[in-house]
DNA sequence: AATGAATGAGGATTCATTCAT
DNA sequence: GATGAATGAATCCTCATTCAT
């Protein structure tokens, strides 16, 4: 009897460990090896559910995306008018479940892959695209016109404060950030408003 | 007598290309090999003068944040007064010098092997330094204790626009870059006086 | 279920083309891949059998040994009283499934890795330790305080004959270096006694 | 104006630092800029007067082999009478000129490289005649035919006693040897004798 | 479904040797 | 006489990937 269903397991399973692999080495240069020890099964395996170390790679980094997505959609559910949502979206980027230093990490390996893979870059342009739309959205009930100016702002900042999060060792300081850049969020509006 | 004084010529030349050799790769995973064969010389030759690959990424790197160096000390000698070399701080980081794709791609290069290696990081701390120090020192004629955190923040936005910048396709925009990061500059400025 | 059970076969395979490639090169400096091609495998596996160089270095080293201790165990359990045991032991160094061209062109090879790795003068030293050993253990029955010494010129006899066979291009004298020691042996139990 | 006269000077030091850096580094892989730069030259210049590394092998192997021989020529001309001509013998190969670390480690080298190289083995093969020559030439008076395999044996010690010094750490122990090989001189004459 | 077995391709590194000056 | 410059060849080792069972 062939056990059933163990494909979705074993894939989440590889998923999992090339995060926690990426993270705990610290390093970009991951062996499929030590991603499928971490998951519990041999080499042979994960390359049997996805075809080649680039797919996991991308497996992972959708994992990752889908979960902020996830995050974001169900802060944005709770939030009442622009302001609130705004606050929502950067709130989520840095809560617990997508500032971990593993997935912070795994970041660094994503845009690193996005130079060479085209679908890893498409991926992240997706994300950028969304985290834009959200912000634009928002941001123009509340000063118009200077919305897009200021969600590439607000982005670029998120991103290199993820980026210098990366090279800090110790705990990743999401307080910090958070408050970082909701008053930047606040100058942009106030300043577009004078 | 032998040809003489080829080391520095040498070095040089392996610094340039690997800088090159990663801006065309586009990727982080050059072989001494490629290095050597674009500075025209053996691996071995390259092996002979740097000793290592590491120490040929961490000659790069050096030279990458000596060019930045010299170009915002350049700049600071001749701005008058705070503002004005705030300004000149921001406007190096994203000079022609600096904010060429092989260099911001090698920039990506040092951020990832700064997870691995300890000179590395320290590379990359002197230079989060020396920007916060030069940010804190002129903003605080201007905004006093609110010094600190504005550099933080101005830091991050400079960081997260190059890694931005690191994933375009096609010419980088640094006058956008700098358009940006001056905005938000004074909307900090204006801020803190408020 | 994959073919199992290959482990042991392949690192005993690679051992015997160890000793086989040090004896048909007469040379110390024989290559990963050269035993593993006499092996029949790639030179990858071999690593994978055995992690490194030195450690089939070492695998083939205890082979040799525990071949030679088995030999000795066995002919000391055939022979009656200490002169029987005396003459056992001698006859098993030079019995022919050790004093084979390969097998002797090993011993030097171990030699010289003893000087490096500690592991291999560890193993050296526990075959001289043995050997010394069994040799006291019989010896002193019959010369009583002599032993010690002349167990050390046996041993010493045994190396060096050992070590001019080495060089000897053509088949080994078993025999003659044998006789040698037997009556190096009868000389010494001669003159401790008058 | 050429320095004239260097040749010699020049290979003496390479032939000096050959056996030292053999010793020093314990191992018989020692490159041939190890060896040019402890003799304080360039590589380059040590195979423009030795031609390669073998060359330079040879000629330590040589100069080892001539002291060795000078010195037993010397202790033979102050030596009346077979039995003070043979430990003159014995006494030669064991002093301190020959007994060093470096030069214990040298020889099993020259042994090594006996199995590769033809010359070496011619050289080896020299040195073995020598000695087994004068063993015989003044053991015939004392023992008459036994005199071959008398020499056979205490050349066997001879050469076992200093593959096991080879191994030791610390300082080598040429007074131990010595007695042992005298010991077994006498034993052997009466045993001859009775 | 699962894995041990196996390898080809490649990569960093070393080194003896050659050459122009 | 002397050496810095330079390299081809080789070596150990790693790893993604394939395959038979």
């Amino acid at each position: 009897m062939p056990k059933l269903g163990m494909e979705p397991i074993r894939r989440a399973a590889l998923v999992e460990a090339t995060i926690a692999e990426i993270g705990a080495q610290g390093t970009l240069d991951v062996t499929v090896s030590q991603i499928a020890r971490r998951a519990g099964m041999s080499s042979a395996l994960a390359h049997h559910y996805f075809g080649g170390k680039e797919q996991i790679f991308l497996a992972a980094m959708r994992h990752v995306l889908a979960v902020y997505g996830a995050e974001v959609r169900g802060a944005l559910a709770m939030a009442e008018g622009p302001q609130a949502r705004l606050i929502a979206v950067i709130r989520a980027g840095f809560n617990s479940s997508n500032f971990r230093p593993e997935v912070i990490a795994a970041w660094l390996n994503f845009y690193a892959l996005a130079r060479t893979s085209p679908e890893a870059g498409r991926l992240l342009a997706v994300y950028k695209g969304r985290l834009a739309a959200n912000l634009v959205h928002d941001l123009r009930p509340l000063v118009g016109e200077a919305a897009p100016g200021i969600a590439e702002r607000l982005g670029g900042l998120i991103d290199g404060l993820y980026l210098r999060e990366g090279l800090r060792r110790g705990a990743p300081d999401g307080a910090g950030a958070t408050a970082h850049v909701l008053w930047m969020l606040d100058l942009e509006i106030k300043g577009a408003l004078a």
